[in-house]
DNA sequence: GATGAATGAGTCTTCATTCAT
DNA sequence: GATGAATGAAGACTCATTCAT
């Protein structure tokens, strides 16, 4: 077995296990049993308990965020673009609802962790958003006085706590694509410009 | 000192070193000393460490809802209603950034939590944007398709995420009026009806 | 009140909730609450937990001893004495359940009591039987060849493991009775002269 | 060190220190320290300090009835065999005087103990005098009318007893021998039939 | 590299005892 | 005398991490 497939058996191990309990009710022995490997094992790939939780998050929200500007190259519309980047956040945090529940819950368990741990991916992944925000400023279908900042933030927040729904409940009354459309409709109607709306840009 | 007095200040305590340290690293001891009294103390009014989380989240947040419902009764405009709740809630996540902390980070942390204690308060908090909506919507100020329970989540998702911003950054580039303001007028603008924007409702 | 009364009621209370829990599982407080006191209270009237248990079997065996003793003075034939005395030992067991778990059980716990604490009343109650015995052996009536501290033991504890059998059994098959003529019988009929015997003395 | 090593090193020191203090009194890291063990090896082999005194019993036990069953086997005379066990329980509560102290005393500390657990070596053990009496009943040895629960009782109550002599006090009168003798006479003595004395089996 | 037995520091919780009222 | 809230020392047990094999 190569190196990098011990490293990743582990990763996503630790991801289901995190998932169940959470970061500090998982046992280093828990992981390491479902992972199949012995526990002193762990500790030849990662420093301890602690650069697990860092590593999936730095490996898997890299995937993400590859992921997520590749196929945001592809649209030319900001107003697709957001719509796609709602769309697509919603899907994973379904598809890959554990490792969903990591990054939402664990990630933020720790104050420590946000605060020592000077989230780049995270900072990284929120400004894709900025970015169409701004792009779609300077095409003039975006009112100048939406501030990227709050937008980012608001804009991740609802799309985020709106997946904390399907990550913690068993029943749902709505679909994905549904909740990315509406979340989406109320950002884009309440920041395009009249000028935007008149051209049709951005409708629903 | 009134029994009363001993659990408030208990509670208070614990919601200082909660926020500092996050609820797995913080020990019962710390919570002792910054309370001033003996370890053992705190177990004549908390069953265990567990139950001082639960309790400052149903008090705390008790008190926070009854807040908010009493000065959203004082107006009777869903679009100020709405408006009057994000600034609120910002403001509330301003002053109380301990609180906050504890609220926003520890109660998000363990799945457990979340699973297993269905969480009341946080529903009854969330559902008084549903009802701000669907009174908007009765009144034919709101778009008919928006969907209450993907309304409410995203709104509160993103002054949620948004409050983190300060809660966890030490220098802030925006007030929280700004923020405020932004983010209810992203959803205002986005849900009202036509009808309701000619008769200059909701306006800015 | 008057204070013998409260004294009591706490020794009572202990008895019982000894015999229920053992002293190392018995808390103050269950004592207190059982006798309707406060916990503090207790230690107006003893120093400690353990003073408790002492004084449960200073004060209680005095009185079987001197219970014990008033019986057998009524009686002059040693043969006799000795049976009276185990049906005496088995029927108080019997009758006084708790205070029998407490002695039996709780009083050989710990080495320390039995170390510590020099037994004097226990002392005193077996060797009611080692003067039965030489009491019979200079009337002649038992062997000489028996050595009294050998007896006293053996009888008491062959005694002292039938009660357990009542103190921890909820159904029994023996009468109290039936069981103290047995072992006074083993007894009797192995210890008797040859002359007692023709005699027909300490016959069944 | 092989692992019935390590487990069988943790029993020894336990029964130490459980009979220098008492169960209750015994502390998890004075047994790790008298094992030479880390207090969490401990809890590699046990699952927790009472599962440390329920195994020397079952354990101990074990071995000594297997002895016991053993060297009777070797002796065909009931009365021979009752002699031999009496010699061999306080021989043996002699030798192994802290085995001897740990069962006697603390195996009936608790009630939850003689309760909770069911004691089944200890009826086994004791299930060997009743057999040897009913074995003696069977060839006219013994009285018809000596109940084997009563006799088996007693009987193993007066040597334990006698042995709790031992165990307790560092100075003694008697040997291991005479008492053992003395026992045995009062029991054989007094439950023979006038058959058996004519023919002088059971004779001392 | 891989193992998993061993380690021992760390912490929640209990509860006998005290003492201000 | 009586109370019972408060104390804080003490200990069973856990588990991340190490290291000899």
């Amino acid at each position: 077995m190569k190196v990098a497939d011990k490293h990743d058996k582990i990763i996503q191990a630790a991801i289901r296990v995190f998932a169940r309990n959470g970061f500090f009710n998982s046992r280093i022995a828990e992981i390491a049993k479902e992972a199949h490997v012995a526990d002193g094992t762990i500790y030849l790939y990662f420093n301890n308990k602690y650069d697990i939780l860092i590593t999936i998050f730095e490996e898997e929200m890299g995937k993400i965020i590859a992921n997520v500007k590749q196929e945001l190259a592809k649209i030319s519309d900001p107003c697709e673009q957001l719509k796609k980047f709602a769309l697509m956040h919603l899907s994973l945090m379904e598809e890959k609802r554990e490792l969903a529940e990591v990054i939402q819950v664990e990630l933020r368990q720790s104050s420590k962790f946000m605060k020592d741990y000077r989230n780049k991916k995270f900072v990284e992944y929120t400004n894709i958003i900025a970015n169409i925000l701004i792009s779609g400023q300077e095409q003039g279908l975006f009112r100048k006085d939406v501030v990227p900042e709050i937008f980012k933030r608001s804009f991740f927040g609802a799309l985020d706590e709106m997946s904390r729904f399907w990550v913690l409940s068993s029943n749902r009354k709505f679909s994905v694509k549904k909740a990315a459309e509406q979340i989406s409709s109320y950002f884009l109607e309440g920041t395009i410009t009249s000028a935007a709306k008149e051209k049709r840009s951005c409708s629903r």
